[in-house]
DNA sequence: TGTCACAATATGTCTATACTTATTTTTGTG
DNA sequence: CACAAAAATAAGTATAGACATATTGTGACA
């Protein structure tokens, strides 16, 4: 039970609490201050504990009010959202990589609402095929804001998914998810029955409110994005 | 220029040097005791700054190793897995529930084996719908550890979603996102054609090594998860 | 009775200092 | 030269004290 009171140690015995319902549900937790005189360490090391269980979403912090037991204990789930090609090769998979086209357009409606553009603004066009051991795996329809990546970058040999996360800095942006129905493209590309369950993504990327792209990732059917908690 | 500084302008400026390469990916940047200086603030302050960065995924920070510009800015999307009836209000519409079944039964296989279970293990299995305006919204299909609920608690009102994020702490678990089609049951249920794309959630969830619960969510056509970064 | 100003309060944050821990580099030895 | 022991280093963490800031509560005043 000695030893060093670690921030760590205080946010397990406040966990243990929580969870034993010493501190029911909405309930008010004592004081840091308290806290800190009966772990017997600093304030600060409390805040931190604290903080972090509030972070989680187990906690809500306010000032004055004091810290109370979350009524809805918010479970985050976080995953990351990073190169396609990892994502391959994590699955075991040899990857491969296919430029369909690169054109210059103008967006349909809904991309044009969703980066907040004028009527008029054309975009860059780029669709690709990620491939898992030869296999589609999963089509990457995407619309670049072309004054904010010039046009001499050539997506032949590597995604414009890899280029954009290695070379463009961003600030924000939103990610949708949905299972949507193979069209006929679709199914030609992605070597699969039409009307087959995909699963996709839309993710829209904003730097300093400026966007910067759209993409749209379908995936191959059975795919499974996985996250622990 | 002046005022305090406090640890969020510190990771401001520390992002505008990333995001202006003026430390590029992959290299080292300065230590916590020079920003310190260069800032004029503590070492602390520094350190609470990058911590929030590396946090981000922006750096990557080794004892020793100092802190180095991650090549890959892994993008983590955090969002927000609470009570689906919260998740109905929120989208503004009203709220309905509707149990199917309340079973006690051998689970399948691959539950089994997703909860760590041998053989003999007799689970609760309960069925309910959660509604939108009185449109089927979602499918709950959940098998319960019943050595951990009693079998007095009842889900006909309130649904095991709900009493469970109430009512049981945990410590972790997975989650899998997926796209999957309407089967025969499926579509009766959900109200929606045979062989509709229905986004699902595999959600399996432990408290210390223990298995509490492991339930599918299969969700109407037109489901759409959304979150930002 | 309403409301505005002000005091009280709990968390938020910063500082300076010290010590800990993981990891790398250097140095010493077989 | 290989390998192990020791030194150096940079982040991780703890502390006491102080001040900042948001909120809540309260009391004076109209």
């Amino acid at each position: 039970m000695d030893g060093p009171v670690t921030w760590q140690s205080v946010r397990a015995e406040a966990l243990r609490r929580i969870r034993a319902r010493e501190w029911p549900p909405g309930s008010q937790i004592p004081h840091e201050a308290d806290l800190a005189t009966e772990f017997g360490c600093a304030r600060a090391t409390v805040n931190r504990a604290l903080r972090d269980l509030a972070e989680a979403g187990l906690l809500d912090r306010r000032r004055k009010g004091g810290t109370r037991v979350s009524l809805t204990p918010v479970r985050k789930a976080t995953f990351e959202i990073a190169i396609i090609r990892h994502d391959i090769e994590a699955r075991g998979h040899g990857y491969g990589y296919q430029l369909l086209s690169d054109t210059c357009d103008r967006p349909p409606d809904t991309i044009r609402k969703a980066l907040k553009l004028d009527d008029t603004t054309r975009m860059r066009a780029v669709q690709a095929l990620h491939l898992a051991d030869g296999q589609p795996f999963c089509l990457e329809m995407r619309w670049i804001n072309p004054a904010l990546v010039s046009a001499d970058v050539s997506f032949e040999t590597t995604s414009a998914n890899e280029w954009l996360v290695r070379n463009m800095s961003y600030s924000g942006g939103d990610f949708i998810f949905y299972a949507t129905p193979a069209d006929d493209a679709l199914a030609k590309v992605l070597d699969c029955a039409q009307g087959a369950a995909l699963f996709a993504i839309d993710r829209t990327t904003f730097s300093e409110q400026h966007p910067i792209t759209a993409v749209t990732l379908t995936y191959a059917p059975g795919y499974r994005m996985f996250t622990q908690v």
